[in-house]
DNA sequence: ACATATTTTGAATGAACATGCCACAATTAA
DNA sequence: TTAATTGTGGCATGTTCATTCAAAATATGT
């Protein structure tokens, strides 16, 4: 067998479960062990692979990694994030809320420079290396799991702040206004709104009509909703009439286009 | 099973819960409990677990794979930032500034119960899903690469804290005192000191002798220093006279122990 | 086509490493 | 205290590794 062929056969192989044993390679492959011991060495030397004892692993993306890094957030999430943040223009100082929702905004803001204020541990991490935000990080309690920082001292902090736009979430939306879990979050949420000149809500199209704990603020205090096209005109034809303006993202529609 | 399998697979295992008992680990892995003692030795030498008597607790980064795993911090890092750990003690409420030494000494705060207050966001990222501690995030402008929030915010609101310790990383140490080369990084630093009761300086040996543009807080501002036994008798007594308590590590031992 | 270098390959060797087992020390619980 | 659990170190055994060497394949010069 020519030497190239024997060796992309190793990686062909390797890149399958991202691991292979030298064991293996030598029953899959007509070559003695020493000659699959060459050709391991020499495919680390170049990077390709890394040679570990017993076997190698693959570098690069191999397929299980880029299949989890595909299933992170809803399709829906992907879409009305995208949207957003093609609302957002350079320049902007943008408060930007705690929520996977949110992180996916956040995800595709690039190229953008942007003042950022976030109170999201996550969404912080995310822009941190991003040379052309400026990111400010609203400090306080971190509340666990979620990362997002609340209390007294973030609402101390959002006060003094002030920014063009506030991208946030919601638990739930109904005529009354929205909703949220946590009193918290709540209080914190709400000065964020204070800040704020425009309030763009996030919320996918099984937020509306759902319920939570505490009402966080009434529709008025919204200016505009990204949501997907599950949301049923009656709900549609609710916001528009309190003044809100509906940004609708096709989904269905993307996704047939995608596959 | 190959060697590096049957190891990320007890990290996997590990950092499913945060921790493993021992026994589950012979239960689940088809390896002798001598093996996977050893696996748990060499885990722990690497910095991805804590080696707990009947167990061990996952201290690593979730995101990466093994591979990037085995090499993360430089060994007498790892040494300092474990003795730093054993120090402060369980209900303390420990002030963290950033840099990548106070980041290894997060990863071994293991199991106390504390309250943590910190301007870093990897430390606050992975201090962020471990239900015993109380994290506290100072908000501020967030310095791109280090990650660490400075400014007058953060100043503002480290003014508003108290801890009963501070742990802090510096540029440089001479008998002037300690240096560091940014200056907002200076002005948070030096409102974290008067905050602070009690002031612990992680620091490598290669740090003595050290300058940089600015001075930070003269020595006696410091109460304990942990660094690695490569630093000369002259500085040690040098820090003593001043009536700084030094902690010193043996890596050179413990290496040789290793290997 | 032939003889001669060069490279590649396969097998063999001892060293290094990993493993499982056992005895015994240390620690914890009763 | 005893009993039970967990940790430590030694040792025999099996694997894996790097090195070496000769045979085979390939390339090169005449």
């Amino acid at each position: 067998m020519i030497v190239d062929e024997r060796r992309s056969k190793i990686l062909r192989i390797a890149e399958e479960c991202g691991f292979v044993s030298l064991q293996r390679l030598v029953a899959e492959i007509d070559a003695s062990e020493s000659t699959i011991r060459r050709d391991l060495e020499y495919l680390d030397t170049i990077g390709q692979i890394q040679r570990t004892r017993g076997g190698a692993s693959f570098i690069g993306d191999s397929l299980s990694d880029f299949d989890s890094r595909k299933s992170r957030a809803s399709l829906e999430k992907q879409h009305i994030a995208r949207r957003t943040a093609d609302l957002i223009s350079s320049g902007e100082t943008v408060l930007l809320d705690g929520g996977t929702t949110t992180l996916e905004v956040a995800r595709y803001l690039t190229g953008k420079s942007l003042q950022i204020l976030t109170n999201s541990l996550p969404i912080a991490s995310l822009l941190m290396n991003r040379p052309e935000v400026e990111l400010i990080f609203i400090g306080g309690y971190v509340y666990p799991r979620t990362g997002v920082a609340l209390g007294e001292q973030a609402v101390e902090a959002v006060r003094k702040m002030h920014a063009s736009r506030l991208v946030m979430s919601t638990g739930g939306i109904t005529a009354e206004g929205l909703f949220n879990s946590n009193a918290l979050l709540v209080d914190t949420e709400r000065q964020m709104i204070r800040a704020a000149d425009r309030v763009t809500l996030v919320a996918d199209s099984s937020k509306f009509g759902q319920r939570a704990l505490s009402i966080l603020c009434p529709l008025t205090d919204v200016h505009e909703i990204v949501t997907d096209d599950g949301v049923s005109d009656e709900w549609r034809s609710v916001m528009e009439s309190a003044g809100i303006h509906m940004e609708v993202v096709e989904t269905v529609a993307h996704a047939a286009r995608v596959r």
